[in-house]
RNA sequence: CGGGGCGUAGCGCAGCCCGGUUAGCGCACCUGCCUUGGGAGCAGGGGGUCGGAGGUUCAAAUCCUCUCGCCCCGACCA
């Protein structure tokens, strides 16, 4: 059978492009620019989602749904925000077979709808804070879409939150970003730089805009999620106001935060290898495959018996796939299920069953061990932990090998136009600057990082003065 | 909007220049046999408005006209 994935050294998108379909994640719709996502890339959401929908609730965010359709006027009472969106949206001017008299938006996003519905449920500090999260599709009009990595429409949750003061905005802006970390490095094994945007890359509407970015294999950044403060901007446009303790009308602060499928761009991106999918086993819905070996129909029969033991061991704890299909040979099964990521595989032929042990394979380092038949759910609890701590290591070398500190903007380029990765340069703070830098060299900055050390030095662009490095790349 | 290319089975393609019986190949799919420790083999089988419409002709996947869709390059936009 020919190689049905384009290595990765030959042609990186198109590697990209095959992992997704080849492991059945998506595939394209009739609709250009939108995707179906399949059966495999919807488990690894609904993974993602499950968690991250656990410690939003751990905090105190509940989730709630407001309409797909938002009428004209309402996208139009944020100036910004109006001028961020307006041109990729799709709009509904029909309705029952008549022109509507006001035409839907079809969302881009939620807060001009819910902060008009938060105006009316808003009315006393005692009604703050609110903290609604909600799961749902949004749709952005994309010229050049990329299955996952930017679709038309997408899955997201959007979180919405109404404050009192502008601190516990803020302190709720940062709690959402700790969540996001916690979701990127400990389920997704994506190690990230947490940070504040720069004006000219925050969200339409915002105060500040903080993120967390993540190096793909490469070198390319790919923001992973984004936390908004958004200050009184919309309740002052949507006129949200809340009497306080002592009396006095005030304006609501507000936050919205979000992260999409997206993240399943980003975890393929970032672990998958030349044969297929790589996945955590944290974001594994079945993280373990049995592949039975037989020649003959005792062996077959032992060898299942077998199988079956292992099989039933397992599955009080994990989902655990057993595949027992006659018409493949065992080699086409290795092949397919590393294709499609499962994280192990055991592999159980006549010989194991006689020695009483199995063949167990792990699927980040394809790794082959013998182990023992006693003890296997044990073996494949220490394997799969192993396995998701080894994946964020490893994530975290590369992209600590592939960030330069520079300080010359002749080399600076070198580098961007070069292999790439993350540079970690002085800047002024001048917009001017940061725009010449992405008209030059089509890099941005990424972020500016929270964890940064205090350093005075120089603007790689014009060579005034600068309190810290920032982060330059190539994004996606 | 300009230039170029492509539409033939689920996917990838040949056939077209030079019109001629039932339109072919690889992969995938179905049945059977045989195989099974790294993507097997053999035999049989199903599946097509040849993108669409019109025309030329005894005869059109093939020639002509129109039309629709997609891809690449440029322009535009960021």
């Amino acid at each position: 059978m020919a190689e049905k994935i384009t290595p990765r050294h030959v042609d990186y998108s198109r590697w990209y492009t095959d992992i997704v379909l080849q492991a059945k994640l998506a595939d394209y719709s009739p609709v250009k620019g939108a995707m179906v996502i399949r059966p495999n890339g919807y488990a690894i959401w609904e993974m993602i989602r499950e968690n991250l929908d656990r410690m939003f609730k751990e905090s105190g965010h509940v989730n709630a749904y407001f309409p797909l359709l938002i009428p004209e006027s309402f996208m139009q009472k944020e100036a910004e925000h109006v001028e961020g969106f307006s041109p990729e949206c799709a709009i509904v001017t029909i309705g029952g077979g008549q022109k509507l008299e006001e035409p839907l938006y079809i969302r881009p996003t939620s807060e001009t709808i819910i902060w008009a519905m938060y105006k009316k449920w808003i009315m006393s500090y005692r009604d703050l804070p609110i903290l609604i999260n909600q799961w749902a599709n949004v749709l952005r009009w994309e010229m050049r879409t990329r299955l996952f990595l930017r679709t038309s429409e997408f899955l997201w949750q959007e979180g919405h939150t109404a404050h009192a003061t502008y601190e516990e905005a803020e302190e709720e802006t940062l709690k959402i970003l700790d969540i996001y970390k916690k979701m990127a490095e400990e389920y997704l094994a994506l190690p990230v730089i947490v940070g504040r945007k720069t004006d000219a890359e925050k969200f339409a509407g915002a105060e500040h805009t903080y993120s967390i970015e993540a190096m793909m294999q490469d070198r390319k950044a790919l923001q992973a999620g984004t936390s908004h403060n958004l200050g009184q901007n919309f309740a002052k446009a949507f006129d949200v106001q809340f009497q306080d303790q002592d009396g006095n009308l005030q304006y609501v602060y507000a936050t919205s935060w979000g992260v999409s499928t997206r993240l399943i761009g980003a975890l393929i991106m970032a672990h998958s290898d030349d044969r297929g999918l790589v996945l955590p086993p944290r974001l594994a819905q079945r993280p373990v495959v049995i592949v039975p070996i037989w020649r003959s129909a005792e062996e077959k029969t032992a060898v299942l018996k077998y199988a079956e033991s292992v099989f039933e061991e397992l599955k009080g704890q994990y989902r655990v796939i057993l595949d027992d299909r006659e018409q493949y040979k065992p080699g086409f099964k290795f092949a397919d299920w590393e294709l499609q990521g499962i994280p192990i595989r055991l592999e159980i032929g006549p010989r194991d069953v006689e020695k009483d042990a199995l063949v167990l394979v792990r699927r980040d380092t394809m790794e082959k061990q013998f182990v023992a038949r006693k003890g296997i759910l044990q073996t494949v609890t220490d394997e799969l932990q192993h396995m998701q701590k080894d994946m964020l290591q490893r994530a975290l070398k590369f992209r600590e090998e592939n960030t330069f500190q520079v300080d010359d903007y002749a080399e600076f380029r070198k580098i961007v136009e070069g292999e790439g990765g993350f540079i970690e340069s002085h800047w002024c703070g001048d917009a001017a600057c940061e725009t010449r830098v992405k008209e030059e060299t089509k890099a941005t900055i990424r972020n500016i990082p929270f964890e940064r050390k205090k350093e005075s030095g120089k603007c790689i662009v014009c060579g005034k003065e600068s309190q810290g490095r920032v982060v330059f790349a190539k994004a996606y």
